[in-house]
DNA sequence: AATCCGTCCAACCGCACGGAA
DNA sequence: TTTCCGTGCGGTTGGACGGAT
């Protein structure tokens, strides 16, 4: 049958928004709401599909977003948040006041994935990638003898990823794909089952106005994430945490501090 | 100065989902 | 239950920009 595209394509215009549109955007949403998009571009005198307006509000022009580069507390957050939830932008940037979707994936595609990369950390499974070496590969996996760093420290995002997943399959009844339950490749049994609204409540108490005009900005540097984090049941969130920094250090050192890190990873 | 090349990011596209009829 | 519609989501694209040659 084929379904209908989201409005007439034909006479709208597509590409880069004028200010003019922008204009008309905002203004009318202020005045009106946001109602049904389809609408909203003949309702506001503008010659794009409603899809696009909604984009261009939802990314760009929406009051309450953050502009600019994302703060190193937030990369972390993503970084986390990715490895419990995989490339579900809209869940992570949810966790991510005045931030998109949109911009979480651009970030992410471009900067963060490049900073795992370089200190050997495969971003889609956050495990460390394969050493390439010039010898060929053992056969047996089993006689490798210890992890390298990077392992261990990615476990903590690997048993949140657990977590997450089962909960997951439970709440939004994910397909269920036994290749996952495999390629995590933990015993469940020891991970405790953390639902998702306890992972998110210090981030959201961390989320408080710093002033009443801006409701999504919150204040960062004055939080101190471990102590908020201290009442979740049952993880060692101090020690978790810690390891957690080390990765970011990781990945915002320079090679001269490189060493200090490392032996952070390793306490 | 000109060209090439890589990076970044706004915007687009197609699919999936949920709700209404 | 089925169909249709509106919206949300994630992947991809294309153009602007800046640095390297």
């Amino acid at each position: 049958m084929g379904r209908q595209p989201c409005c007439d394509k034909v006479g709208l215009k597509k590409g880069p928004w004028t200010a003019e549109e922008d204009q008309k955007l905002i203004s009318f949403i202020l005045t009106n709401g946001q109602c049904c998009w389809r609408a909203l571009p003949k309702l506001a005198g503008l010659l794009r599909c409603g899809k696009s307006c909604r984009l261009r509000w939802t990314n760009y022009l929406r009051p309450d977003l953050k502009r600019g580069l994302l703060s190193e507390y937030e990369e972390k957050m993503v970084i986390d948040l990715h490895a419990q939830l995989g490339n579900r932008w809209s869940k992570i940037a949810s966790h991510l006041p005045g931030r998109t979707d949109n911009e979480i994936k651009n970030h992410w595609n471009t900067h963060i994935k490049k900073k795992l990369k370089k200190i050997g950390i495969d971003p889609f499974t956050h495990k460390p990638l394969p050493i390439i070496t010039t010898e060929k590969p053992p056969q047996n996996h089993q006689t490798r003898q210890e992890p390298p760093l990077e392992e261990a420290a990615v476990m903590v995002s690997e048993t949140s990823l657990q977590s997450t997943v089962t909960e997951a399959k439970q709440e939004d009844k994910i397909p269920f794909d036994n290749s996952l339950e495999v390629d995590y490749n933990f015993c469940i049994d020891e991970v405790p089952i953390i639902e998702a609204h306890e992972i998110l409540v210090p981030f959201v108490n961390l989320s408080t106005p710093t002033s009443s005009s801006t409701p999504t900005s919150y204040d960062v540097e004055s939080s101190n994430i471990l102590e908020d984090l201290h009442f979740l049941p049952t993880l060692d969130w101090e020690y978790d945490l810690s390891n957690i920094m080390s990765i970011w250090n990781f990945l915002t050192d320079d090679d001269s501090e490189r060493n200090t890190s490392t032996e952070a990873l390793v306490m």
